[in-house]
DNA sequence: TGTACATCAGTGAACGCGCGTTCACTGATGTAC
DNA sequence: TGTACATCAGTGAACGCGCGTTCACTGATGTAC
């Protein structure tokens, strides 16, 4: 046996180009990912990217689809566990945003407009903002919460952002 | 007299720059504004705009002070000329957002967290906010609408954007 | 079990690009006498 | 009214940087016989 071990197992370089590139997301908002930056942080050659990605913006919507899987799951436990399915998604939606503002940021960045040209993201898109409005009375309440909740999270992320238990209570003082 | 006029009076530089990088901030977003451009719209060497700005962020953040004075100045009138000031205002909120989103976005972009940095921005934003506030009952109540309408607008810019009379129509249904 | 060969993930050098910022400068404008 | 001088807005060349992407390549893995 060599004491040389493959850095990465079949598709696992994938993986962690994603990782990678979602922590750098988190570190510094949108424009700190780069594809030289997330295959440095993977331990690799810049061009090793290409072979699972076409190109940088393949690379982020594969992050950005992840990230509404995740969010689709938050939102559904929340519905499913809790006994106001209403208040526990809203909760859960902005909590999903303050734990990683640049992954939320990308979601709803400027590759959901596009997402026609990248089905998954599309169709992971979809899928969240139908459990998000599952449990909503009317079409325009369900808008009138889903808004709430969006802006609730970018003030708090943009405007002012209160600490620890604060912002808990703010959350529920203003969803309820 | 000469043929050859000065390009711009005393001072008018500075506007023509400030016209310019907005110009750029709605055509192609956050990242579309660079000093150089700016300046090369301005027919004027890249340098020229050190004269007036200390520096790229100094030049940004003098944008979104202009942005936020008009800003201001819309919510103002919103209330003051209409009948419901709450609707009114919410409306004004909202077809701010949607007429230039570039500039909307720098506004509450990563400006604002730092706007200690910048006091013409912290008192701009500052008169803003207070100018949305003034009507609102309770605390909480103010929080929820000014989630709800800023949340309105960034869901109809990032998620979907009905067209035309739509988005009026789609503006009263939910903010109402 | 052993050999020949195809596959394919990752390498490393190189490309052209636009950026923010610096520097020493020029040349017109306005002031002092 | 004319001359000497200071001010200061804008110039143009240059810097170093990190980026996305391309290309020809290497070398290990797995398959066919």
């Amino acid at each position: 046996m060599s004491t040389l071990t493959k850095p990465y197992h079949h598709g696992d370089l994938r993986t962690a180009l994603l990782d990678a590139a979602d922590a750098l997301l988190d570190r510094g908002g949108d424009g700190a990912v780069s594809l030289r930056e997330t295959a440095r942080m993977a331990g690799v050659s810049p061009t090793a990217a290409y072979r699972h990605f076409a190109d940088k913006d393949a690379l982020l919507a594969a992050l950005a689809v992840r990230g509404f899987q995740a969010f689709a799951a938050e939102l559904g436990a929340a519905v499913a566990h809790g006994k106001a399915p209403l208040v526990d998604s809203g909760r859960a939606y902005v909590r999903f945003a303050l734990a990683r503002p640049g992954r939320f940021r990308l979601m709803f960045g400027p590759l959901l407009a596009r997402a026609e040209a990248h089905p998954a993201l599309l169709a992971a898109s979809r899928q969240a903002f139908e459990a998000l409005q599952a449990n909503a009375g009317s079409r325009d309440e369900a808008w009138r919460r889903w808004a709430m909740v969006h802006g609730l999270a970018h003030l708090i992320l943009d405007v002012a952002s209160p600490q620890g238990q604060d912002v808990e209570a703010m959350i529920d003082r203003v969803i309820s």
